[in-house]
DNA sequence: AAATACCCCAACCGCCGCATA
DNA sequence: CTATGCGGCGGTTGGGGTATT
């Protein structure tokens, strides 16, 4: 009773963590027809997956240009400076980012400056910081390439600070190279 | 050695805007 | 002009892994 998720094959979607078969379904499908209408493309690739989760799954870890892990310090930086700048615009940001995807930005922004700057600025009478929710999305629309006067508690300190560094030693899991590898 | 707490990442959900019928 | 469908975006949650006690 454990690796069964539903095990239904007449559920009509599928949820959850893909598998290695979906994923290679979903690469071969797409390098033969190349992206389309996704919820077609689920349907005809045969997979059981709904049409937003196909390109979730497709932008954000199979894509061949997509680079994981490894923030860099240039990368961190420009985060900081656009956020600062556009606050959580994410996929905007992330367009300045070549192979970063917006949930990964966002991801990486939550964790690990979120949290820093959350540390270097423990000031409990501001509302301080991480406009993150409701500030942010209200503030700084208005256009893109637009400047906007968007000021958060780090502004003016924009540095990075060093990052531990993941050690990929993905033994249980497949990595997207191994899919791309695969004849 | 075992239990607990914490951290990070992948995926899902709901909302919004745009395009087409 | 209105209704419907799709894509895209941002926020949130759950699971797995790691570190610490």
């Amino acid at each position: 009773m454990d690796k069964k998720p539903c095990n239904s094959e007449d559920a009509e979607v599928r949820k959850g963590p893909w598998t290695m078969e979906e994923d290679l379904i979903l690469i071969n499908y797409i390098a033969n027809h190349g992206e389309g209408v996704w919820n077609s493309l689920a349907r005809s690739a045969g997979l059981k997956r709904t049409g937003k989760s196909c390109r979730l799954r497709w932008l954000n870890y199979l894509r061949p240009d997509v680079r994981r892990g490894n923030i860099t310090p240039e990368e961190q930086l420009l985060i900081m400076e656009l956020h600062a700048r556009w606050g959580n615009r994410w996929s905007k940001i992330a367009k300045h980012l070549p192979g970063r995807t917006d949930n990964e930005i966002k991801n990486f922004w939550r964790t690990r400056i979120q949290k820093h700057i959350k540390q270097a600025e423990p000031l409990p009478g501001q509302c301080s910081e991480l406009n993150d929710n409701a500030s942010s999305s209200q503030m700084c629309d208005a256009g893109d390439g637009v400047d906007q006067p968007y000021s958060p508690t780090y502004s003016g300190n924009l540095e990075p600070f060093p990052l531990p560094l993941p050690n990929e030693s993905d033994d249980n899991f497949w990595s997207v190279e191994d899919l791309w590898t695969l004849p």
